[in-house]
DNA sequence: AAGCTTCATTGACACAAGTCAAAATAAACC
DNA sequence: GGTTTATTTTGACTTGTGTCAATGAAGCTT
C-alpha cells in the first residue's frame, strides 16, 4: 500500500527551487538511473503543490482521475467507502511513498486520501507521466515494479486480516512503521505514529478496544512504551517473533 | 486479483494457428485498439503452452520473475505461504484473466499459481512485453490498467475480510465468481465451483466448516442451491443484499 | 462394484474479539 | 487557565466463528 516514486526533500517548501535529482527521498521513491537530460524532464512534468492541514483531502473517492502523487513531508491515510457505507482504511502513505496508482484502471480515484498532519506532496500528472515512460524504459520499469510491490502488499495485508490475531496484526503493524522510518533514515524504534487508534483498528479489520488491549498487553510484556501516540520498540526480537507467529 | 491481458479462445487447442486476433477472449483480456501488424508483433511473443492438469504448478513461490500469463481455458488458485508457514490463497484465475504481475516488484513470484483442474494457459515473457509497451502506447497504458484493477480488487478484498461476517464474505465471493462467467458469456446462474470448500475457507479467512454452515444457511433460505461444485442461483437480488449489507 | 481415500456436512463446546458502558486522559477552544 | 469536546483506556458481558469430533457423501483405484 504504500510505494516511492518521485519526491521532494522532505525539508525544503514547496515554491524552492528543488528537483528530483538533489530530493533526499529519491533513492526511496526513484531508485532508477536516469542521465542528467532526462532527469530534467521527469522534473518538469512534477508539481509541488502547497502543503495540506491534518484533515484536508488531496482527492475523493469517484473523482476524474488525473496524476499520481508522492509524500514529500507528513503522512496521509487512505479510505475507501464499501457498498454498505462503511469506511475502510486501505492504507497509509508516509514520505517518499507514493498513492493513486488505484485510479488507473477506473479513469477514477476509488480511495479518498486525507492527510494526517500538516503534509506536502509532488504531483505528477498521469498523462505526461505515461509519455515519459514510453521514452524512458527504465521510467516504466520501475513504473511497473510499482504498481507490483504496491499488489504484494495488499497481499500480505490480506494474509494479515484473514490469519492473524490481534496482537499479531498490532505487531505487524508496528513493525511496518518501524521498517519505513528506518528506511527513511530515522529511528526504527521511537517514532509518532500520525494516525488514531479508530484509523489504525479500521486497517487492522480490529475495533478500537481491541487495538488498545492488544497495545496494552504488549507495553505490559514490555515489549514496547506507548505514551499516547509516541512509541518506543524496547524489544523488536521479541516483537518480530510475535508478528510472525 | 483476476485481470485479463492477452488470451486464446477457450476452446482451441494450444498448438492450432491461433492469434490473439482471432481469439474469443481477447474482448476480456486485450481491450485495446491494436493495428493488424501491431497485433502480429504480440501474438509473435505469446507462446502457447501445453495444458496443466489438476495440481500442476505453473510456477513455485520464490522462482526468478519471467513472464506473466492469461488463463486460456480451465481455472487457477494463486497461493502464497506466510511467514509462520502456513498457506494463504490469494486469489482465483478464470478464462481471460492473467497472473503473475506480482512478480515485477521483487524479480521474484510471491505466489504459486495451481492448476483446479485440466487448464491451458498463454505465456507472455516479460521482457518483450515490456520491450513491446514502449512501442505502443496503448499497450502500456492497458497494462497500467490491468495491474491497477488488481490493487483495487485487492484493496475490495481487504474490506471482505476486515468487515463482513462469514455469510456475506461467501455471498460476496459467489457473486464474483458469478459476474466473471457472466463477463465470458456463460450463464451467470448455474455454474461449477472449480475449487475445493478448504481453498475457499484460506481465500475468504473462514475455516471449512464455516463455509459449509454459510452456504448451508443461504441454501435454507432458498437463495441458492448447491450439489458438491455445482450452485444455482435462485435469488440473486437476494444474494446481493446480503453481499452488500 | 467394493473398498479406500479425500472432501463436505453437522453437532457440541470454547474462546477471541465485538458490543455496550463508563472512566480517564488528551486535545481543542474560548 | 478553565471548559468543552474528542480520544483512549478499562471493565463486564455477549456472540460469531473456531476447534474438535463424528458422520456422510463423492471420487478414485483395482
Amino acid at each position: 500500500m504504500s510505494n516511492t516514486l518521485f519526491s521532494q526533500s522532505a525539508t525544503c517548501t514547496h515554491n524552492s527551487q528543488v528537483s528530483c535529482g538533489n530530493c533526499r527521498l529519491n533513492t526511496l521513491c526513484l531508485p532508477v538511473s536516469l542521465k542528467a537530460d532526462e532527469m530534467d524532464q521527469l522534473d518538469e512534468i512534477v508539481q509541488r503543490r502547497k502543503p495540506y492541514q491534518k484533515g484536508d483531502t488531496v482527492y475523493s473517492a469517484g473523482e476524474d482521475f488525473r496524476a499520481v502523487f508522492a509524500v514529500r513531508s507528513g503522512s496521509f491515510k487512505a479510505a475507501c467507502v464499501s457498498n454498505a457505507g462503511e469506511e475502510q482504511v486501505t492504507g497509509f502513505f508516509m514520505p517518499g511513498e507514493v498513492f493513486g496508482v488505484d485510479g488507473i484502471a477506473h479513469n477514477h480515484y476509488c480511495n479518498t486520501l486525507i492527510a494526517l498532519e500538516t503534509s506536502s506532496i509532488c504531483e505528477i500528472p498521469f498523462e505526461r507521466l505515461e509519455a515519459l515512460s514510453s521514452l524512458l524504459p527504465s521510467l516504466q520499469h520501475h513504473f511497473f515494479k510499482l504498481m507490483s510491490r504496491e499488489i504484494t502488499q495488499d497481499q500480505q495485508l490480506l494474509t494479515l486480516l484473514s490469519k492473524k490475531s490481534a496482537e499479531e496484526r498490532v505487531a505487524t503493524f508496528l513493525l511496518s512503521l518501524s521498517t519505513r522510518h528506518h528506511q527513511r533514515g530515522l529511528s526504527a524504534l521511537r517514532f509518532r505514529l500520525p494516525m488514531s487508534r479508530t484509523d489504525i483498528g479500521n486497517y487492522l479489520g480490529l475495533t478500537i478496544e481491541t487495538v488498545s488491549r492488544s497495545i496494552g498487553r504488549l507495553q505490559k510484556s514490555g515489549i514496547l512504551t506507548v505514551s499516547n501516540k509516541d512509541i518506543e520498540i524496547l524489544n523488536p526480537q521479541e516483537l518480530q517473533s510475535i508478528s510472525f507467529q
